[in-house]
DNA sequence: TGTACATCAGTGAACGCGCGTTCACTGATGTAC
DNA sequence: TGTACATCAGTGAACGCGCGTTCACTGATGTAC
């Protein structure tokens, strides 16, 4: 098995069903919800048997984690794209969140896959801790960006940090090698929270009859976070 | 039908069936999540025939969306008592939140049925609507409470509202018959997200390795939104 | 290069299950005289 | 107060459906000599 070698025709093959498999599994997602996707709908679009699924997932539980694991991805690659874009700390935080959200919007099942309610009974392993952390991530290092040219200046003190809530602070502090201060990790955090619950509310429903549409809110939000963070434009 | 009549036994036998089949989808919900509801599960557990189930639900919609209507308005009574034991806003403003936490905490399930991803294939009907708006209700009355004082209050200016968006927030006052003004309902309804996002984010597993436990986190998010909006202590 | 064997992909039938909903029915409760 | 009729609650069988997973199998692809 030496990396160099080419692919044998199995293997290409294999490869490429394993993706057309979780291909049709994501057009199930798309209409019916994580919850319907069944391995004999996704067979018979395919015109196989749905026995052999199992060749190439051992459960319908490990294809829905291959799922998730490619949704984080792909929102992943999605925002590290857009803050790649720019190296301006205002710039690139609006262009993440934003990333985010359209995103969202583009794929709303996914998004609820991966964001919305857990599906019940499947317990999501190991495997998508990491590409779950890739959005938060970004947007710490846009925080760090701004702290490490002395430009982080958030809008408001705002409350002090219990002792709890510092250490853990500092701990993600630890985690992702930055020496950006507690406040600020607490702060990027509430963004991040902010910025899903809001997607989260315009895709489940919740803005309808307030902010409706809701991309105005959004970026007002949006402008809010990044003063309050303290990405000054 | 006057109102003044005694009920029936029928009728009074009828109520409680309906409120026991409503306890028993209830604990299913706890136990298997909105999609695996199902009517003959709670038949069984209820000792009747999976039919009877038809005699007091038309579908396992309208049950659905009776749990639905029940557990906003089951929420709303939790904030709405949490909110009528303070008279200051900022304590007003802290005991809802917190009040809105502990109701989901306590049922997460119900909390997912209401505030994850919509159940695929069932849309809800106009009724849901009136309780889905009772929380948000009881923060802005808060925040109107503490500007009829004139003591409203915002810890920073923040960014001017688009035109589509003060539009919407006007639009948000004339509905509830307030004179807030429109910067102040903007955010408020950034708070309101960002209260829920935060929820949904404990329940749903993403806080897991960051702020964990969530409460010190969500006690400073609630004091940062509060003097955010301008409830100041 | 050719052959013998091992590996793997895909089949189709089967197991065992649960579901929502309908329907004709029995028997109990309520109502009008 | 008593009786005849209408209303309603609950039954149990049936319809028609789909699901995840297993298993023994055939036939094709890959490997070692």
């Amino acid at each position: 098995m030496s990396p160099s070698r080419s692919l044998t025709a199995r293997e290409r093959a294999r490869a490429e069903l394993t993706s057309e498999i979780k291909h049709q599994a994501r057009a199930q997602l798309a209409e019916h919800g994580a919850h319907d996707l069944s391995l004999r709908a996704i067979a018979r679009e395919l015109g196989m048997a749905s026995s052999a699924i199992y060749r190439y997932f051992p459960s319908r539980d490990e294809l829905l984690t291959a799922l998730i694991v490619d949704a984080y991805n792909d929102l992943g690659d999605a925002v590290d794209k857009a803050g790649k874009a720019h190296r301006k700390p205002r710039l690139r935080w609006r262009a993440c969140c934003t990333a985010v959200r359209e995103w969202a919007l583009a794929h709303p099942q996914e998004y609820a896959l991966i964001y919305g309610s857990p599906v019940p009974g499947y317990a999501a392993p190991q495997d998508t801790v990491a590409p779950a952390a890739r959005v938060p991530l970004v947007m710490l290092d846009t925080v760090r960006g701004a702290h490490e040219d002395g430009r982080l200046d958030p809008a408001f003190p705002g409350p002090l940090l219990s002792p709890t809530l510092k250490a853990q602070a500092d701990a993600v502090a630890a985690a992702v090698e930055t020496d950006l201060p507690a406040d600020a990790i607490a702060r990027a955090i509430l963004a991040w929270t902010q910025l899903f619950g809001m997607i989260s509310f315009e895709l489940f429903g919740q803005l309808v009859g307030s902010v409706d549409p809701s991309k105005p809110f959004f970026d007002h939000a949006v402008e809010t976070m990044a003063e309050f963070v303290g990405l000054r434009a």
